[in-house]
DNA sequence: GCCGTTTTCGGCCCGACTGTTTTCAGTCG
């Protein structure tokens, strides 16, 4: 074994061939096994250096004798042969253009065949010199529509966060409910799935007059430009930045088309099989066995017809909710009103830009019993942290505060430093002060898996520490995770009794989702962090709790839903 | 390329929309 190349990256590659054979026009189902290995391989519970140790490679689903094959050749040597002989054949370029609307395999290889366009530039060079018309099945609207997919393409390059998404999603959602003639309406896609990030709005709506809601969103203020209408579907680019997808279904067909439309993919192509076993086809429109309905009034009535519990859409990803719906048990998944607590937020004492008593106001108004103020630790001077002499000032601050209101209480904390070396920042004696410790990295981000590893691995072992702060330091669409293996530091957070963080802000998310299973199978408790800098940042808590849910979690794996009696004695028996 | 209490070969989920055609291929979700 090199240890040179991750299991991710083997799911990169995986994923890329699959796309690659497209490009090439090999069979879709060639592709399609690709990238359902790499969907396997995302999800899979075991160390795939070890399966391909054991040769057990091909018990996993999906996997046989050419891919195991492949992976095993990727794993142990580094490389892969095929693949880079693949990844030689087909211009960089190709694998740009599929991210313009419009544009699929076939198309982008009757460009390289006829025109010879391998790269962005040339396509839309050629689209400006009007050569693309002549082509057969290309026609004027397709040379327009590609060369406005390049203009999009250049302005917004990437995925969007899902609160940005959220944000233009909500009122689009509320003016649609507001409408007369609508029936229902809901959010569907992975936005409605708790995702992190999105690439567009998908609703749904039921009505008995499609033509009429069509005219009407196809008209919206919001939306820039129209880019496709039709009488159960439209879709706009929104000034906000984004597509928006509408639905428009019948209400008897609603139930079934909010099911399809909230996917995943993964998810219906999972319950579309097990609807074939029970001699049962299912479409966005229906139930049909025999060609008669099976009628059904709600979600929930979808899943009884298939013998199974209501899937929430957080979980609806093909990674075990279909067997557990199966039980007929379904986890409780943790909801907003079982948060009592909420720690990880910054005052004006460092980088925050609201006051302590602000925050306390608010933290109140939410209705919660007590807050952990965590502002930056001294090493930290680029977040104004704080000396040992600002902390003593601060908790004199703090114990004048809970001496006025017993009922509500403020823990004391800090978000410590991890240094290069894996020591907190503070002497033992100011780190003893504080009724909790969130030990964080914030600084040499370029150290290799191992020592990253070890670092944070020493920080979970020192026992003033209570919290690991956003395990991965990853920032949304914008810094990629350290080198870590983070396996190893939810291992050692068990071990040593400690918490990880979920950061709820929306840049960061992270723990991601799919790693909280493997978390509550270790038996470590997580808390969801708003890492709030602002009063107005305590509302994040929302995105944290979607993907917490995401993540299968429920009250009883977060720390914070602690009642602040429980949680009181937590900390106390945390620092013993 | 994977898979099999219908199958070791012949399937592999399925339908709408667009833009191109004159009955349909390609794209998308």
């Amino acid at each position: 074994m090199t240890g040179s190349i991750t299991p991710k990256d083997v799911i990169r590659i995986l994923e890329e061939i699959g796309v690659l054979l497209e490009l090439k026009g090999e069979s879709p189902f060639k592709s399609l096994a690709y990238t359902n290995a790499a969907r396997r391989l995302e999800t899979l519970d075991e160390d795939l250096e070890e399966l391909v140790r054991r040769g057990d490679l091909k018990s996993v689903k999906g996997i046989g004798d050419a891919l195991n094959r492949k992976i095993t050749e990727l794993v142990t040597t580094g490389r892969l042969e095929y693949y880079e002989t693949l990844r030689a054949s087909v211009p960089p370029g190709h694998l740009e253009m599929l991210r313009i609307p419009g544009l699929g395999p076939r198309k982008i290889r009757t460009l390289h065949e006829k025109l010879d366009i391998s790269t962005l530039g040339e396509l839309e060079y050629a689209c400006l010199e009007n050569r693309l018309v002549e082509l057969p099945g290309f026609g004027t609207r397709t040379q327009q529509k590609i060369l406005t997919g390049i203009e999009h393409l250049k302005r917004y390059r990437e995925r969007r966060l899902c609160s940005e998404a959220l944000e233009a999603a909500e009122p689009l959602l509320a003016k649609l409910r507001g409408r007369a003639g609508v029936v229902a309406a809901s959010l569907a896609g992975s936005l409605r799935r708790g995702n992190e990030t999105v690439k567009d709005i998908d609703l749904v709506a039921a009505s008995d007059d499609p033509e009429a809601l069509s005219q009407w969103f196809a008209s919206l203020p919001d939306a820039e430009s129209v880019i496709a209408r039709g009488s159960t579907k439209v879709s706009v680019f929104l000034k906000a930045g984004i597509n928006a997808d509408l639905r428009i279904v019948t209400p008897r067909e609603y139930p079934f088309a909010l099911h399809h439309f909230t996917g995943s993919k993964e998810h219906n192509v999972a319950m579309r099989g097990r609807a074939k076993q029970l001699g049962i086809k299912m479409n966005e429109y229906g139930l049909f066995r025999d060609e008669a309905l099976l009628p059904c009034g709600s979600e929930e009535d979808v899943f009884a017809a298939l013998g199974l519990a209501w899937v929430p859409p957080e979980l609806r990803e093909n990674t075990g909710e279909i067997e557990a719906a199966e039980t007929g048990v379904m986890p409780a998944l943790v909801q907003m009103k079982d948060i009592r607590g909420i720690f990880h937020i910054h005052t004006t004492a460092s980088d925050g830009s609201s006051t302590l008593e602000a925050v306390v106001e608010a933290a109140k108004k939410m209705g919660l019993e007590y807050i952990g103020i965590t502002d930056h630790s001294e090493s930290a001077f680029y977040a104004g942290g704080l000396t040992p002499e600002d902390v003593r000032t601060q908790h004199r601050a703090i114990d004048a505060l809970n001496r006025k209101d017993p009922a509500f209480r403020i823990f004391k904390g800090i978000e410590a430093d991890i240094l290069p070396d894996g020591r907190l920042d503070y002497d033992d004696a100011t780190l003893a002060s504080f009724d909790f410790v969130i030990a964080a990295v914030h600084s040499h981000f370029g150290m290799n898996e191992d020592e990253m590893t070890e670092r944070i691995i020493r920080a979970l072992a020192n026992r003033r520490t209570t919290i690991l702060a956003h395990p991965t330091g990853r920032l949304l669409l914008a810094r990629e995770p350290y080198a870590l293996d983070l396996e190893r530091v939810i291992d050692a957070a068990a071990e040593h009794g400690k918490v990880i963080e979920l950061n709820a802000n929306p840049h960061r998310l992270d723990l991601d989702w799919r790693h909280c299973k493997y978390a509550k199978r270790q038996g470590v408790r997580i808390a969801v962090n708003p890492d709030a800098h602002h009063t107005d940042g305590l509302a994040d808590m929302k995105y944290g709790l979607n993907i917490a849910r995401k993540g299968w979690l429920e009250a009883r794996d977060i720390v914070n839903c602690m009642g602040l009696e429980e949680m009181t004695a937590f900390l106390a028996r945390s620092k013993q």
